[in-house]
Order: C-alpha cells, then structure tokens, then sequence
DNA sequence: ACAGTGTATGTGTTGAAACATATAAATACG
DNA sequence: CGTATTTATATGTTTCAACACATACACTGT
C-alpha cells in the first residue's frame, strides 16, 4: 500500500490543489458518512426511541440473542460496533430497564455474567418483523448481487 | 419498491425463521455502521482529538471552507451530515475556539453570518495534508473503479 | 399600525459518550 | 507464600447530544 499510495499522492498534487484521488476518496468518505447517518437514525427513531432503547442497548440485545446464551460482560464489548470502554454502565442502564439480568459468578469473583431478560426477549421478539421490513425499506432498491458487492467493499475498507 | 418489497418479505418468511434476504440485509447493515465506525474513528483519534475538534466541528469548518463565504446558521446546519438542530451551541463552541467568527445581520436582527477565522483557516491548511495521507490509507485498496462503485451504490440505498 | 404566522437563533435540562482512573479478584513468579 | 502483573468490572468527571421550548425578529394582510 505505502508505494501505492505515495504515487497517488504524488499524482493527485500534479492534477492540481486537491487531486482527483484524495477528491475521489473523501467523496466516499462523505458518503459512507451520510449514508451510515440516514440509515440509522431511521432505526433510531423508528424502532428504538419509541422502545426506549438505543443504538448502544439495543447491539447489547442483538449480540446475546445472537450467541444464545449468558455472556460476560467484556465479550459483550469485543461485540459492539464500535469498541466499548463503557459498557458497565450500558449493561445497568439495560438492567434498570429490566431488558438484561447481571450475576455474579461465584468461581471467579471478577466476572459478571449478563442475559437476556424474558422482557428483553420479547422486546426483541416485537422488534423482528418491524426491523426486517425497514431494512426491506432501506435495501429493497439494490440487487443481491449488489448487496454482495456494497458488502464486500465495505469490507474491504475496513482492511 | 412497494410490490417487490412484499415479494421478498413473503419470500423470506418461506424460507425460514429469517429469510436469506433479511439476513442479507441485516449483513450490509451492519457491515456499513462498522465501516463507518473504524473509519470515523481513525479520523477522531488520529486527526482531530488531537487538534481540539469533533466530527462535528470539524464539519463545519469543511462546509465553511467549501462555500469559500460566510454562511447563515441554518445553511450549515442543513449541510451537516447528519441534521443538526443543536447548532448555535455547535457554533459557540467553534467561536470559543476561535475557529470561526459570528456576526449579526444588520437588516435582518435574525441573521447570524458564520465565517471562517484566520485560526480556522490555518487549521485546515494544516490537517488538509493528513486527511488526504489518511483517506489514502483508507482507501488505497480499493481500485477507482470500486471506489466509483461503492459511490453509487451507498447513494442508492440513501433513495 | 397590528395581530398572526413564519423564520432564525438561543437555552434549559436530561441523559449519554469519552477518557482516565479506580477497585477487586485471579494468576504468575521468584 | 507474598508480591507483581494481568484480567474484569466499576466509577468520577467533563463534555457533548437531543429534544423541547423560548426568544426575537420579519413579513403579510387587513
């Protein structure tokens, strides 16, 4: 990448002031920006705001659905979309809600397990089919094959 | 959209608990808000942690420079990425800084023009290089023609 | 002129994000 | 064994975000 990409640089400042690469790049960037924003305040305030949740709760929620099973509580953080320092507290605003349990293990003294809540269950259970139709709404326009390949280059980017 | 849109639910709902569409779906989803995270977040860190800023700062001084004039509130406010009602604070915050200068309108005791400052100008100046090597970083991988791909198709599942 | 409506900006308040730092328990190691 | 280090969770503090609401001015029609 690092030769790759001084020649760009190089390039791109002959083409002039701000050259067609960094312009190309940072209009991806915006994008990806705008993009991300719009999506996801439709979920917030769709879905989530009504239920009291957050983006944060609710990827708390969706992570131990997902692994089906009581997690400890720094699992849960390696999970979230973005890295969670915070998540102690995230975990006790869910059990204020009732939406999560939290227990301590009794072999390890450091560990705190969490779970999902029956209520956490069924709010999740209420949000299935209302979260599908808004990524159907979303996401209807663009092909599968499309999808794929917005998957991969997202991936990509990452990497 | 609408006729498609329920084919595939159907579809989806025949095919099992969670139909190949919705997890498709769900896949992009969240593949987009973590590429978005990592790279906002290199900005953060990297760029403007460092300097004092926040995206959101930061922004209004891109939106300033871009005009290349002074701007209402309301204009900036309305080509943040994400819709800003909070803004006069935003901008407070900028003038604190001494990033930017605010000035009431003579004719119109509403108006309050925003203008980028000398400070602001120069802190640009100074993060336009860095920016250009990080979205370089970034996005280096990804060929002009993939990058003109993902353009088009994150603009598509903004419609 | 003036009441009503629309527009532009400001603020009060609550909750959450960020970051550093603290506690507390387990493990490693001499 | 006792001390240091690592691991796991919690908290203190400051700053920011969100939402509603408030102010302040301009315009419109009568």
């Amino acid at each position: 990448m690092s030769i790759k990409a001084s020649n760009k640089s190089r390039l791109a400042s002959e083409i002039g002031k701000k050259g067609a690469f960094a312009n190309q790049q940072q209009e991806v960037f915006l994008n990806l920006m705008r993009t991300q924003a719009l999506l996801s305040s439709a979920f917030k305030q769709r879905l989530f705001t009504p239920q009291g949740l957050s983006h944060e709760k609710y990827n708390v929620l969706r992570i131990l659905a997902g692994e089906k099973r009581p997690m400890q509580i720094y699992e849960v953080a390696e999970r979230m979309i973005a890295p969670k320092t915070d998540i102690s507290r995230l975990i006790g605003r869910l059990v204020k809600a009732g939406l999560v349990a939290r227990q301590r293990c009794g072999h390890d003294g450091r560990v705190v397990w969490v779970d999902l809540s029956a209520k956490g269950k069924a709010l999740l259970k209420k949000l299935a089919e209302p979260i599908d139709q808004l990524h159907e709404s979303q996401f209807g326009a663009l092909s599968q094959k499309e999808l794929e390949t917005l998957n991969r280059l997202l991936v990509k980017a990452r990497e």
